[in-house]
Formats: C-alpha cells, structure tokens, sequence
RNA sequence: CGGGGCGUAGCUCAGCUUGGUAGAGCGCACGGUUCGGGAUCGUGAGGCCGGAGGUUCAAAUCCUCUCGCCCCGACCA
C-alpha cells in the first residue's frame, strides 16, 4: 500500500479528551474518529489492526471447533422477555421502536437469538454439542464510556456460544475455549493472566476473566505466586486473615464518642486498633435494608454481598433512611441491639473478633467490650470483604500480590439459565428431554487492540507486536523527488510486495523529520529507510520500531533480511 | 444518576473577572530559501464564540434555560 493513495492522517496534537495512552496513540495515528460519547469510526489504519485481530481470532476458534456465523445487531424484544432480560438488563440496553411501534433492542450480547436458533434446530443428543460465534458490533448504553476503544458504547466483539447434552461436555468445551483464548493472547505477545471472576447480569455457575495487566487497567485483580490463584477482587476470597488482638469482653459498656463518626475518628478516640471496629454499612435493596458488618480497617466487597443476598439492586441508604432505621445519624449503627427486621450480613474476618467496637445505634455513642453470641442479633456469616494485596491466598495462604488488569476476554458457563426459560431442549438416548448446558465466551476486539497498545508504546508512539500491526513493515523513501532515490524504493517495495510482504510506502513528499516521527508514532515493527545517503554507500537501513537500531543492508538483500526478521518474530 | 469541569478557526488554547471592531500556535493554500528526526521567512483563506431566550445603546463576556463533551464513583468485552 501507497501511503499517498491510502487515507492516513496523523495528528500532532491530541484532543484535550485523551487521557489514557491507548486513546492518545488511536488517535494521533489516525487509526480512531469520535463520533460520539462512546461511538468511534474506525478509520482504516485502525480498522486493519481490528482485522489482524480478527483473524487470529477466527483461526483458534476454528481450530477449537468453533463455527462462525452473524446474527443481527437489532433483535426483537420478544425473545428478550422470553428470557427475562428486557426487565433484568436495565439501562444498558438500548431500547428502540420500529414504525409499528415495535419494541427492538440494540443487542449487547446474544444468549437469546442464539438459543432461539438452536432450539428450532436442534433436537437430538446426537447433534451436540454445538458452538457457534460472531464478531460483530455490540451496544451496550454504559453509564460512563471513556478511555477511547477501552469502554466504548458500541465495541466490536467476538461472542461464541455452546450447547451441550451434559456438564462434562460443557467442561470440556470450557477447556477448549480457555486454551483457545490463551493462544489468542500469546499470539498477540500480550502479557495477560486467567483470573476467577463474578458472572454479573450474563449469569451462570462459573466464569474466568483474561486480564492484561496493564496500569491504566479499570479492574483489580490479586494473585499468588505459590500456587496460582488469582482472581478479579469483585471475586476474590480469603482465608486465615490475622485476626486483631482481643480486647475485654467481660461485659459489654456505652461510652460516648462525641462527634466520633468514622472508624478512624472511634479507634483514636477509644486508642484502639481499625481493625477491632465492627464497621456497619446499611444498604437499600429491593427487599428493604440489609446492615453489612465488615472490620473496620476494611472495606465490603458489594459484588459478594449483592450475591449472598440474592438481590438485584443494592446502594448504600441515604442518610434519612439510615437515621429512621437506627434512631442515630450516620456513623453510628452497629449490630447490637439494631431492629431485628433489618437483615445482617456479616464478613467472615470479623467473627474472630472479641471484645469489639461498634456504634450504639444511638447518637455520639458506641459500644465497647462486645461479643458475638452474647451481645449481637441474628447474623449471617458470609464472605464480603474486598480482599486487598497482602491477604492470605485462600488456597495456600501465601500473601497474594496485587495488579490492574484490562478485562479483555471473559467466558462464562451459563448452565440452563437460558436454555430452561426459552425452552431450548433435545432428548437423550432413552428419548428424555433436557435443557442444554450453556457455555458463552466473549472477546473484546478493539479493547485488546488497545490494551496491546498499553503494553507495547513509547514516548514516540506504538510499538506494534506484529501479530497486531496494520502493516508489518515500512518502506520510507526520503527524498521520493530523486529520480535515483525513487527508483530505488520502488524497487524494494514491489519485491516486498511480491514475497507477500505486508508493506506500507510512505512515498509522500515529505520532509523526512516528518516521516520519522510519523514511522515512530505509527509503529510499524520493520522500517527501511532508503535516502541518499546510504544509497550512496550502496545501502539501505533496516531497523526495528523497538530498538531502532539502524542496520546498513545491501538493496538486494532487503527482502530476504526482512523475511528473516519477521519469522523471528512471529510472535 | 450523584459530584467536579469544559464548549471560541480543522486541532490545542487565550480573551470572559471589569460588556465596546474576535486573537495566538499548530494545520491548510500560494511564493522564497531549505531538505536524514515534526525547517524557516513572507502572503493568505478560515470563526453567526454549542443552541435558544433575556438584560443592555452595545453580549464571546452578565442572567435563565437547553444541548453536547470530559473527569471521579456504581456497570462490563
């Protein structure tokens, strides 16, 4: 390709907007537009990437034994409340009508197109199992889109489904779809790690998450290094937390703690320890309010209570709620003594606690010297804690490390959720009917373009992993006015181009400062510089995006150097 | 949706406090000198100051309302 005939626009400056790396480069590269909040073009250097993703995608899939296909973007409401995601789903999706009136949705996701498929087709244990996938836009109406492809509104993906006759057939294509995804991320040459995760509003027993680990990464994420657990903190357990010293317990005593409302503020007061404080957050649910009862040197893990309580909805109740229930402002509700209609959720990690502290349900004062069964209602004991970097792993015990991930894959077994609501069943040797277990995984394409981007940059631009580049190498003549010179790059371009080299000519006149910020910005991995200078020697220079590092080659050798550079990075 | 902020030339921004002929840099066009790391000099085009009302002799500037965008929290590939 010509860069004079191929439409490539680089900018010097970045709109104000940009925050975040990946952003920034997108843009400047001229590989995204902004259309709207979340809505971008993708422009065609950008697009080419999308596309190189695309078909290493295609190529693991297919070789998992995966079968592609294209559902549509727009789908009828019907289905949805069939399944019962057009009440469940909330916001986020896209709601639209027709001429008619029609209720329509934008698809996010497509659990119900695609077991509306399976079930009209499908009727025999002997024609499963079954897993189908698309790459395809998908619109989900996100509350706060930001970071560029990061969280877009619209974003391409790739969602693949699977139906089985039984769980160990669903396991079985799980593996297969894991594995899958790994080679997927090695052949980008991303560093990522398989995390345990939450399974949101998709549902379902079980699920993992492909985090890249990147700074910028909006989700966190802990692992330990001993035996390789590791999990999205939304998920995360842990066990054998170091229980505080215990204080006097022989009877329980009101003190006052005028004004004393946070756990800091009680534990100076008191000269007591965070960690010996029963905190007590109040939350408003569907159900009505839930007190949740975690140590007061930490935090709740609200993915985990919404869980445990089996609720959809949960926020933290405003101050006049939290004042009717417990008689006090807030900052002083504690377990004890509080209406017992008030349902109690208490983490694990305070249960070691004796002789704990706890707000009085009434104004400027707590409690000291409380013990659990003597003092306390009725309580349930779950795991709530938003376990934190240090925490004992819960299979080993070892300390588990912390870091921030870009979530760029996530594959879930949904079991029957689906398949039960919409009917979606086949009968078995002995012609009983059954549900099919599900299994559904999606790949998010522009987001692991650009968290590639996170990984692999520097102050100059994009180090593209080649796997990824929109073309693998440049030619860039300097002085496309010489006669010589011209003909030269030329040359080296057509043989490129004849060996199935995917090259980019940057045969515009230019001056050549410009061409080589725009080289270290667009960051092709392989650039040939062919100018006068070296020319005169006899020679062109080869180098890498990474290191830059120039290599004088004779204009003959090009193309055999070139094959040999790019197969000793394949990725 | 809560909290914070921004809409002025294609892009990055100044001007607004204290109302009075709309500015700079980059980019773009033309010409000169240049030509291996975003050259330089000159000339020029380009804006109903997000939109609608209002106050005023006079509004980018003050007031009201709207629309859009960005950042921080709850969602998710």
């Amino acid at each position: 390709m010509r860069w004079s005939q191929f439409y490539l626009f680089t900018t010097r400056e970045v709109p104000s907007d940009a925050e975040v790396v990946s952003h920034r480069l997108m843009i400047r590269s001229g590989m995204i537009k902004k259309v709207a909040a979340g809505i971008y073009t993708y422009m065609p250097y950008g697009w080419r990437s999308l596309q190189k993703l695309s078909t290493i995608v295609r190529r693991e899939l297919e070789a998992a034994g995966a079968t592609e296909l294209s559902m549509p973007a727009v789908q009828p409401a019907e289905l949805w409340e069939e399944s019962g995601r057009w009440q469940e789903y909330g916001k986020e999706l896209l709601r639209i009508q027709d001429r008619h009136n029609r209720d329509f949705c934008f698809a996010p996701t497509a659990e119900e197109v695609i077991t509306d498929i399976v079930r009209r087709d499908v009727s025999s244990y002997r024609q499963l199992p079954i897993n189908l996938y698309q790459i395809q836009e998908k619109f989900r109406d996100e509350i706060r889109p930001r970071f560029g492809l990061m969280r877009g509104r619209e974003f391409l993906m790739k969602d693949g489904y699977s139906f089985h006759t039984d769980d160990a057939s669903l396991d079985d294509s799980y593996q297969a779809m894991q594995q899958a995804y790994c080679r997927i991320f090695e052949a980008c040459g991303l560093e990522y790690s398989v995390v345990e995760a939450d399974t949101g509003n998709i549902g379902g027993s079980s699920s993992h998450e492909f985090m890249v680990l990147a700074e910028t990464g909006e989700s966190a994420v802990v692992r330990c290094a001993e035996c390789h657990y590791a999990a999205n903190t939304e998920k995360a357990t842990t066990r054998g937390l170091l229980a505080p010293p215990a204080l006097p317990a022989n009877e329980r005593q009101l003190v006052p703690t005028p004004g004393a409302k946070s756990v800091e503020e009680v534990s100076t007061l008191l000269q007591i320890e965070p960690s010996q404080v029963v905190k007590t957050l109040l939350y408003e649910t569907e159900d009505g309010l839930v007190a949740a009862l975690v140590r007061g040197d930490r935090e709740i893990n609200e993915i985990a209570l919404t869980n445990h309580l089996g609720v959809q909805h949960l926020t933290l109740a405003s101050e006049e709620k939290v004042r009717a229930a417990t008689g006090a402002p807030v900052g002083y509700a504690g377990p004890v003594g509080l209406d017992e209609s008030i349902r109690q959720v208490a983490d694990s990690s305070v249960r070691e606690l004796d002789g704990w502290v706890c707000g009085a349900n009434q104004g400027d004062a707590h409690y000291t010297g409380c013990r659990w069964e003597r003092d306390a209602g009725t309580v349930e004991w779950a795991d709530i804690l938003l376990v934190e970097p240090g925490d004992p792993c819960p299979k080993c015990g070892r300390p588990l490390d912390g870091f921030r991930g870009i979530e760029v894959g996530h594959i879930f077994k949904l079991g029957t959720k689906y398949s039960e609501k919409l009917s979606c069943t086949f009968l078995d040797n002995e012609g009983q009917s059954h549900s099919m277990p599900m299994g559904c995984y999606g790949l998010g394409i522009g987001r692991t373009v650009a968290a590639a981007i996170e990984q692999n940059h520097d102050e100059d631009g994009i180090i593209w992993p080649r796997p990824l580049a929109p073309f693998e190498v440049l030619v860039n003549v300097l002085n496309p006015k010489d006669p010589e010179v011209s003909a030269a790059a030329d040359a080296i371009y057509a043989s490129l181009r004849e060996a199935g080299v995917d090259v980019l000519y940057d045969d515009r006149d230019e001056r050549p400062g410009v061409k080589f910020k725009d080289a270290d910005l667009i960051g092709i991995p392989v650039r040939i510089v062919v100018g006068g200078r070296s020319l005169a020697q006899g020679t062109v220079e080869l180098s890498h995006r990474r290191d830059r590092e120039r290599h004088a080659v004779a204009p003959d050798a090009v193309v055999s150097r070139v094959l040999e550079w790019l197969s000793a990075d394949s990725g």
